[in-house]
DNA sequence: CTAATATGCAACCCGGAGGTTGCTTAATAT
DNA sequence: ATATTAAGCAACCTCCGGGTTGCATATTAG
């Protein structure tokens, strides 16, 4: 379990970015997208927008197909989904906790 | 909607980093915990642990009461609740995403 | 064939993140 | 009264993350 977690420090990190958040929030809405696409609308250069999508690549969050000259970002759930199972362990423990807290004070 | 995925990217920040995982599993289980407590068992220095809390507290996380000698860290919820609703967001327009792809296929 | 478009690659800059050590101060135990 | 124990503060170090610029390369448009 604590091997699980550790896995999972990079897909919140690689989240940890509102470049990367709303890169994110394109991916999932429609599907690929090619770089210049994405650049399309930001502030930032597009090298700048290829290492953010590098990143979000190395976690697996999106994966990429180059096509002609183009290179095309899809999105990829799954570790979006590991990621809010963690979480929910979270809220399950600190429900638990609470519960304990207010059997003991009604004691 | 774009200025509260704004907020979140910090809490993402925050949650990316192994040391502060194993800081929420723990805090997120118990009530109140030391920073001497929280060092227990770490290969970390207790002031390398602080940074991690402040960290964790300034997202709100978490929060510190200081009680004589020493100051009890608490897990606080909203923050990763949060954060849960935009994860969930992007797996619902993901999977929307799907269904419009599978209807265009089929006809 | 040539121009335009879409990327890749590499060097470089800067600031902040993660960690450590050393010293000080406050509270508690003996 | 004194020794311990818990923390805070500050300086310092190293390394990586986010960005940029410049140049090379591969496709595609005309």
């Amino acid at each position: 379990m604590p091997a699980k977690r550790r896995a999972r420090a990079p897909v919140f990190a690689a989240l940890g970015d509102e470049t990367r958040l709303s890169l994110v929030a394109k991916l999932c809405g429609r599907r690929p997208y090619s770089i210049s696409q994405l650049t399309q609308g930001s502030k930032l250069t597009r090298q700048a927008i290829t290492k953010h999508l590098r990143v979000l690549e190395s976690v697996g969050i999106v994966h990429s197909v180059r096509t002609g000259r183009e290179s095309l970002f899809e999105f990829d759930p799954q570790p979006i989904e590991g990621v809010k199972q963690y979480l929910d362990f979270v809220s399950e423990q600190w429900d638990q906790a609470l519960s304990r807290l207010k059997s003991f004070v009604e004691d």
